[in-house]
DNA sequence: CATGAATGAGAATTCATTCAT
DNA sequence: TATGAATGAATTCTCATTCAT
């Protein structure tokens, strides 16, 4: 972020560089305050304080409030995103009970924040997607795992319905988990309980 | 209150009598502007308006607005919680799939709501329920249907985490499927995966 | 209050009876209020529940709220009157300075209500006399202050003001004292202290 | 911020200086319906709308509405205040009485208000402070006096009663002349009695 | 680009009082 | 007389958003 620039060279590089830092600081604001103070306390004035902007700087960046919540959610379905490919792409060795159980246990720990404040931020922004009309959970993870039992195993490819229940089954027992600050969440015992619903699912979809 | 009584009798005190009339009025009003407005229509004061008392004849009934959500979302529950009874009361005779199919396609009769008020009914409260502090669904449901297997099937007692994770999965896929008003939903496909699932947890708790 | 009367011989009374029982009711109740709730409790529904009566009946002994405090109050200045006034009768051979020295003490002790439940009801009645258009404390202490002194000692008579700065010096000091819930309130020194303006007021107004 | 500036410079950042003017016409607006239309008119709404603001910017500059009312009670109390330290700082060469009745007098002129406006107004603070956690008036008045009168006279220090007879004494006929609008206020005659009244206190505690 | 003063529709709630029964 | 359901004007306060500087 260099001020004193070569007159007329690349003036837009920095400028970018800033606003990038800017939407950055903001949605460490927004998350500091759902963390630190509930999502009652985030109104765009109380907001715009902590971040250090004002207000009219706010809405240079975001349409609106609700903009600003929707893309701390994305950032946070993009990590999630993230590492469930990462495992998806590694261990193509391993076996399919395996691979699928690294899956869950990607989605386990995803969910299974144990430091409060992160928590916390999980809770309050799972709670405004309830709200707001924020983009339901990918089948991309159920259809992986659809894939991996069914290159495996064999049997018929599942219908719309299997692939439905298992992406809801699985994410939603974890959202509850979570929102409910379930003492289950976390354990191993939790995690085999789902992973004995998953199989129930596969063995459910390509038997029947 | 005794409930047979002589004739000509069978009349509540006119006092009590108003007053339920005018709780029921009230519900009543909440209800169709959920259903026919949308949720953030509801104010105090327009819902005294549809209902065609003054805003002090609401207060006079309920302490706050969240209440009369309250005691909407309570008079469905009651409802779901009655025709699962029902079931779980009456076919003692049939086979444990048979009965367990049966309280899950009772279930989901009961989101599966067709005629559009009703359904948009149903996903304005469960909408609502997530945000104000409504009770999760009980794991009654679960307990008895883990209960219904083992006596016929035997297998180690469930868990609390294979209890959650079957109320979980059964009334969040269905509680998603309305509240995407998911073509699926009322479908045989999507009974059977349902069903898939539950025997999948079932089995995977009774053996391992 | 006799119920049964012979027929048709003065069924006034008894009603009145009944009537005058009702409004000490009223009266109590609001005591009560004022006393263990605070003034921003006494509302007109809230009194009726506590005094047992509907809010109709309460209407009908008194024409609004405002009169209801408006009683209590008058109530409560009767009793410090017929205090001052059973002084004044009384201990007539005693000296002028005794005298006046036994009307401060009576008045120090009609407010040094030591006992907090009663205390509060003082100072409610007070804060509220200050915002309803109630009678200020009448001269007549002050008069009969001067009336004793210049009766012993002569000089002229107090004018307009001397009286006005007495009456207002004691009573307002007294009631401050109260309103603060001043630790001075009740002890020797106070009233001494008290007495000490008192007796400054006399002598100046009768010398100069 | 200093006060003698370069001529022409003498500028206060335009930001500071609008939100300044518009407290200021905030309390004027305040002061204005306070004498001309009485305090139940002051409701936030009314206030607004007198003030020539939306009731928005109102509550950018004041937390609640009592606080409106405070901080116009306090810029009173700040003239008062400001009066008599002018009185207790010069003058040190007159006599003790001279100086104690310029002190009397000079309360006597803060509370006679005579402009039948400017009069509404101090009665109406008056009334509010009552009703609102109000701070009583300070004693520094009444030490002062006594200090003056000590330094000359000698005699034993005063008390804590004392200080609060002469204090509350002195204030309250003040206070209550003004809301009673008694016609004795600003005379000769009541000013002579409230300075008998403040001379008895003094000697009284000197000498006992 | 940044600022932050100003906006104002609209929300929830209160409570003295009335009046049909 | 007594009741208490019903009234509804009025109040305080919030907060997303705009726009002149």
């Amino acid at each position: 972020m260099p001020q004193p620039q070569p007159a007329g060279f690349n003036r837009k590089s920095p400028i970018q560089g800033r606003a990038k830092q800017t939407v950055a600081t903001i949605l460490e604001a927004t998350a500091r305050i759902l963390t630190e103070e509930g999502s009652e306390r985030l109104t765009t004035n109380h907001l715009a304080r902590r971040a250090g902007f004002s207000i009219g700087t706010i809405y240079q960046y975001f349409p609106n409030r609700e903009a600003i919540v929707l893309a701390l959610v994305e950032r946070q379905r993009a990590e999630v995103e993230r590492r469930v490919k990462a495992v998806l792409a590694g261990g193509e060795d391993a076996g399919p009970e395996a691979r699928i159980a690294q899956i869950v246990r990607t989605l386990h720990q995803a969910f299974a924040v144990h430091r409060a404040p992160q928590r916390r931020l999980v809770q309050a922004l799972l709670r405004l997607a309830a709200t707001q009309g924020i983009p339901t959970p990918p089948d991309t993870v159920a259809r992986a795992i659809f894939t991996i039992w069914r290159d495996a195993k064999g049997g018929r490819a599942p219908g719309e319905s299997d692939v439905f229940v298992l992406t809801q089954s699985l994410f939603e027992t974890l959202r509850q988990a979570t929102l409910q600050s379930s003492p289950l969440l976390g354990t191993v015992d939790f995690e085999e309980a789902l992973l004995r619903m998953v199989f129930g699912c596969l063995r459910g979809a390509s038997q029947s």
